[in-house]
DNA sequence: GTCTATACGCCGATAGAC
DNA sequence: GTCTATCGGCGTATAGAC
């Protein structure tokens, strides 16, 4: 029970630091702790413990969003706080890029059945961005916001690893500040969707 | 020296749609044609062969940019070329991402000695884009603008392989043509950047 | 230059003792 | 629940015939 946990929490990081196939059971155990025959006691294939984490990672996002929900005064307040993720999580950016677009990518060249599982985070922050364009009055065009700045995150997440450039994240993240406050103000003149 | 040539060009091909770890000597042998123990007469090690495959892109980029260089009327139509590659590329983006960025993430995780050398892929890019941008009279932020693009991009290849959206394209691709459209002439109500 | 045969290690997975 | 021992397969890489 307890073990199950710190096989999927162990696995969870590494997938992220070193990738899903080059990640082995003997990475895992000994980062857990125990024997490689132990593991088959509670998953019987990899393929079972990359869902494990998939479903971790769904179960932390959804957390994570539930929090902002509450947290943020405002749908503009929210939104801000998904763009934060790029400074909280700097560090790790740099060194492994953004862990749900990395995961995907890696999946999708393996041809590998869990994709569309691991994409459903995506969806996650889709739907919720999605949600707090439609809080503030966009309703046609929710869903097309809700992907640009899922994509503008994911494009700096990228960018900033293969450079190892911190400044890069803290300019654009200004930037995309920027575009959401003129998103709530409509103007005329801006050709910014 | 021919099949030398062939080699690379297959790994080319097959680290783009399966990823360099995952594609095995067996494979690009197979699509060559040629044997497993022929390969060694070529490249001594597999990472000879990311080697070669990286020069090859390398060569392939500078011819391309050269190529806009000369094609394009004005800086402006030079970066809509680049822009353009997410168009002109996308039923293989939808599947595989941007061979630029996928590797490097790949080869980040792999904490692989190669990383260097796949980022100058990028670098080539970004100095074009740097010296497009020079050329419509923005010295000061033309970097910054580069990175941007560049950032978008990867976006964009990033989100639509996942989603498989060919749409999705379209419509940020559109934007991306706004957006450097609104750069050339700076409107004192535009925050972006 | 190209081939076959083969060494050697790591991987995922299994069997069975404790 | 956890362990040790082990299997079969595939991976990179080598040796040597043609």
């Amino acid at each position: 029970m307890h073990t199950r946990q710190h096989i999927v929490e162990a696995a969870d990081q590494l997938f992220y630091e070193q990738g899903f196939e080059h990640t082995s059971f003997a990475d895992i155990a000994a980062a857990v702790g125990i024997s490689r025959g132990n593991f088959y006691y509670h998953f019987k294939t990899k393929d079972d413990i990359l869902d494990a984490v998939i479903d971790l990672r769904l179960a932390n996002t959804r957390r994570m969003l539930a929090q902002w929900e509450q947290q943020g005064d405002s749908a503009r307040d929210r939104i801000r706080c998904f763009i934060h993720i790029l400074i909280a999580n700097q560090g790790k950016i740099l060194l492994y890029g953004c862990p749900v677009g990395t995961l995907t990518s890696e999946l999708a060249k393996l041809d590998h059945a869990a994709l569309t599982k691991a994409g459903a985070v995506f969806t996650l922050f889709r739907n919720w961005l999605q949600q707090q364009f439609r809080a503030l009055g966009r309703e046609q065009d929710a869903d097309q916001l809700a992907m640009h700045v899922l994509a503008r995150s994911q494009g700096v997440a990228t960018l900033a690893s293969a450079f190892h450039d911190q400044t890069f994240i803290q300019n654009e993240v200004t930037q995309l500040y920027h575009w959401l406050d003129d998103q709530l103000q409509p103007n005329p003149g801006n050709k910014e969707v």
